[in-house]
DNA sequence: AAATGACCTTGATCCAGATCAAGGCTTCAG
DNA sequence: CTGAAGCCTTGATCTGGATCAAGGTCATTT
């Protein structure tokens, strides 16, 4: 049990991700950035989600990442070595985390045909559909970066959107 | 050990991925068909690749993908119960599978980070540099839709790069 | 050998979304 | 209260990549 306050980090570009985090209470995301500066959101986290680095997790090599908590947050942090000894020694938490890395697996391949196959509309309405409380809870600016748009196109939408209705 | 011609499907949409494919020989494709009609690859799997719907597979629901043969192949399926069956008498396939699909995830993250963070340009010359084999082997077409872009605007690319050198 | 189809290229034009620039509204620290 | 930062919006302009159209090469089929 952590307690993070907001624009407090678990991660930096550079440092070895050394837990699997579990979200108790709070919002947190994580991204990358790009050689000209520019953040891209690659996921958030609210309760009851989990949010690592897996990659670097695994291989504990610099990870070329942050994660960053978007509001006060309250963590659970699984260091890499007690997730090794869970896995040895019950073999039912190998079974637990394949089957919540497939799930994750199934929506990014998702996310990633969503990405090139429908126009920034759609994917901002299915983001809106699929994760309302996202929506409310983070910034646009955040959520235009998840997208894979800028916060302007993003704007320019959402006012489209609701003269609509 | 199961045979296919070029153009064979493994999978098509509607119905349920029932099997994990290990390719021993050859090379194939998953893809999704649009509202419009058009193809996007999300995949590629060439000698000593799996490829599998994971979401339809273990959801048991039809998928929306197609698996496809882009030349003849030989390819290994593994049954649904079968690797149930695996799974529960040796844990140790939990494990290995667990690592499989978190390889997996890492690279469709990386993925997805480059289609939000870079140009086609960039994205083409990161594919031939890290798939040199498969961006021989695979019609452009296909390479273009992976990238997502139009196969005309990858012509482009390829003229204006080998011009450079 | 002609015909079909798969694949690649090239030109002309178009458009979704980026970029640049400015202003306005909140919130919050000093 | 004041200033600064964070966030959202709107306008003007630009561009990466799409679309439409045509032609060319090669391999396979008939």
């Amino acid at each position: 049990m952590r307690r993070l306050k907001r624009r407090g980090f678990l991660l930096q570009e550079g440092e070895v991700c050394r837990s699997y985090i579990y979200v108790v209470e709070g919002c947190m995301r994580m991204y990358e950035v790009d050689e000209n500066g520019v953040e891209h959101n690659l996921q958030f986290a609210q309760e009851n989600e989990w949010i690592v680095d897996i990659g670097s997790f695994h291989t504990e090599k610099p990870s070329s990442l942050f994660i960053e908590a978007l509001e006060a947050c309250v963590v659970v942090c699984i260091e890499h070595a007690d997730l090794l000894h869970l896995y040895t020694q019950h073999p039912k938490f190998d079974r637990n985390f394949r089957v919540i890395i497939e799930d994750l697996f199934v929506e990014l391949q998702q996310r990633l045909l969503r990405r090139n196959a429908s126009s920034a509309e759609q994917r901002y309405a299915h983001f809106v559909q699929h994760h309302p409380g996202l929506a409310a809870r983070v910034p646009n600016v955040h959520v235009a970066s998840y997208l894979g748009v800028t916060p302007e196109f993003l704007s320019r939408l959402r006012a489209k959107t609701s003269k609509r209705g």
